[in-house]
RNA sequence: GGUCGCGUAGCUCAGCUGGAUAGAGCAUCUGCCUUCUAAGCAGACGGUCAUAGGUUCGAAUCCUAUCGCGAUCACCA
């Protein structure tokens, strides 16, 4: 529609020099409502600023010129200030042609070296990742995805949250209560073994407060004479220290994790180019902060903590490095962005995916870095979610109301498999293809779920009733992708240039959707917005259906009708495909 | 309290930089499987776009205020 659009435009701009003597060249253009004839219209209201007539006459007049004078026009219509314009069905044909000999239809290729780094993930290695984590990877990897499609290099990264005294507490309760249980004897994940004795570790804790607080003390005095956070704070002193046993148990413990996490990753289908350890770049802000107060960019109170003053910028003072000298979050996100620019010469740009609550942390962050006279910090983005909330409100690991990553999309596959089966979908399937199939179906009903909806909005999401397999969801796009292969799969897809010169309406309607896609790519890129794609492709499946359905596709007397139609079915599955890589849903070929 | 975000049909959500009578799905109701997949299609019902002002030819969209919900304002990460 926009090269429509601009084609028009450059038409019309020495047609309105010439007749009016202004130099116009932008002109507001939408498609045409249905219920008016016509395919797209032109807003003249806008030109009314420059040219003194009445908005009906100078449709009117723009009207008749495009209708003899240009080829693309068939007919037009006025309704007041909008000029509705009818394009000839050629147009929509040849557009078809060149769809189909495009290989990436809409993916631009990369056009320079212009590399953007986006983390996503970032998880803490005492704990299993949850429904949040899900919305997190999803949106990174889909973001990165089409980032990609833009025209850019991407390196997906995540940032590992390895060391701190939530790992010690898994480290202390192992050791204490574990009895040398390792993943392989309990035949637990490795994530879900080290995250259960971070449990434990909080349960031990609060007995040991209650009996402390029988003998009187206050709860806050008894949380830190408590022996249990005691011995978890000396481990993580040791560590720091570099203590080679705490080092032993640490790294074995974070490979359990690790080893968790790959499954859960592999199953939802993201992947990363590399990864950043907090223990390897906890230390390298301090380098630039030292830099800063250099600079007097920072200032250094008088019992050594580091500060900035944001005041100026309508926001308060951020601690930077604490009184003992240590680093806090900020300062190890300076230096890991700093190590990043480092490691990637040729990086333009980063995208940090992470929750709406640190939405303040990351302006902050952005406001140093452009302090410090980084030329990169310019091109730094917070790709801000909302949170995943349930019916009860929260999810809180303190009430048990969180929800396992693993065990969801388990749920989520083994509801795809017994749907599956009540529709008689799996019949003479062997073992292994319904469960893939299960498989496809559970995470693309899960994946479309959650990246349908705009990202800054927070999700309701209701566990019980599941996710739905009808209507605006995920499996309805891969049903209506495997039909369309059903199709192809009985009839040759020619790509000869087709020569039918007239359209149903339904045809159009198709055509001028897939005209939208590049289109579409770019502003879900500029966005950040996975659901522009979502929302964009299942438009284009509902008006497939109704064209699939009412329409006798195939069978026509009419041969080259017959294989305009194979083409442009064709050409949506590519579509829809395509569309759904770029929100990382695979599509069955039967289903 | 300061700052930021959100508020569209009973429910879940679209609605791009302002444009014509506000769009889907779910739920409820009515039709459609001897034609390549009915997880589908066609239709009905359902709205003071939180509220009040403002800007303009024209506002769900932009501005201001108010209300409601959430986040954030740590020597936590």
């Amino acid at each position: 529609m926009y090269s429509l659009a601009k084609k028009i435009s450059e038409i019309l701009t020495p047609f309105i020099k010439e007749t009016f003597d202004v130099s116009i060249s932008q002109f507001d253009f939408q498609s045409t409502r249905k219920e008016f004839e016509g395919d797209i219209t032109l807003v003249t209201f806008s030109l009314l600023k420059f040219i003194n007539t009445n908005p009906a006459k100078l449709s009117n007049q723009m009207g008749e010129f495009l209708k003899t004078r240009s080829a693309l026009v068939s007919d037009f219509n006025v309704v007041k200030g909008f000029l509705n314009l009818s394009i000839k069905d050629r147009y929509y044909v040849d557009a078809l042609n060149l769809i189909s000999k495009a290989k990436y239809y809409g993916h631009r290729k990369p056009y320079s070296n212009k590399t953007i780094l986006i983390e996503y993930s970032s998880p803490n290695t005492n704990k299993p990742l949850h429904l949040g984590h899900i919305r997190n990877n999803l949106l990174g990897y889909s973001v990165a995805k089409i980032i990609e499609a833009s025209g850019n290099k991407v390196i997906k990264t995540q940032i590992i949250n390895d060391r701190g005294i939530h790992i010690c507490k898994s480290m202390v309760a192992w050791k204490k209560f574990g009895s040398g249980e390792t993943p392989k004897s309990t035949g637990l994940k490795g994530d879900k073994l080290v995250g259960n004795y971070y449990v434990r570790f909080d349960q031990e804790l609060k007995k040991e407060i209650k009996i402390l607080m029988n003998k009187g003390m206050s709860e806050e005095k008894a949380k830190d004479k408590a022996p249990l956070m005691i011995e978890a704070q000396t481990m993580l002193m040791a560590w720091e220290a570099g203590d080679n046993k705490v080092l032993d148990l640490w790294g074995k413990m974070n490979n359990w994790v690790y080893d968790g996490f790959k499954t859960t990753y592999s199953n939802l289908g993201v992947s990363f180019d590399s990864n950043y350890y907090e223990s390897k770049t906890y230390l390298l802000g301090k380098e630039l902060i030292d830099q800063g107060l250099n600079q007097s960019i920072f200032y250094k109170k008088e019992d050594g903590s580091v500060w900035i003053d944001l005041t100026e910028q309508g926001l308060d003072e951020k601690l930077l490095i604490r009184s003992d000298g240590t680093a806090v979050y900020m300062t190890q996100d300076l230096g890991t962005a700093f190590q990043r620019f480092k490691d990637n010469p040729t990086m333009e740009g980063m995208v940090y995916t992470v929750g709406n609550e640190q939405d303040y942390h990351f302006k902050v962050l952005f406001i140093i870095l452009k302090k410090l006279g980084f030329s990169w910090a310019g091109s730094l983005h917070h790709l801000s979610y909302g949170m995943v909330d349930l019916p009860q409100g929260k999810m809180k690991s303190r009430e048990g109301t969180v929800v396992d990553a693993d065990d969801l999309m388990n749920e989520m596959t083994d509801t795809a498999a017994l749907l599956s089966k009540e529709l008689g979908k799996l019949e003479g399937m062997s073992k292994e293809a319904k469960k893939g199939l299960s498989q496809i179906i559970g995470l693309g009903a899960l994946k479309y779920f959650i990246l349908k909806v705009d990202p800054k909005k927070t999700i309701l999401f209701d566990p019980k009733s599941s996710i739905d397999f009808a209507g605006n969801t995920g499996p309805f796009i891969q049903y209506t992708y495997a039909r369309i292969q059903s199709i192809l799969r009985s009839k040759a897809v020619t790509h000869e240039n087709h020569k039918i010169e007239s359209l149903s309406s339904k045809e159009k309607d198709i055509l001028k959707q897939l005209l939208i896609y590049p289109e579409t790519i770019q502003q879900a890129a500029k966005q950040y917005s996975p659901a522009l794609i979502a929302n964009y492709i299942y438009d284009l499946v509902k008006l497939f259906n109704s064209f699939y359905q009412n329409i006798s596709i195939l069978g026509g007397k009419d041969l080259d009708l017959e294989s305009f139609r194979i083409s442009l079915c064709n050409e949506v599955g590519n579509v829809i495909r395509s569309g759904a890589d770029l929100l990382g849903i695979s599509m069955p070929e039967r289903m």
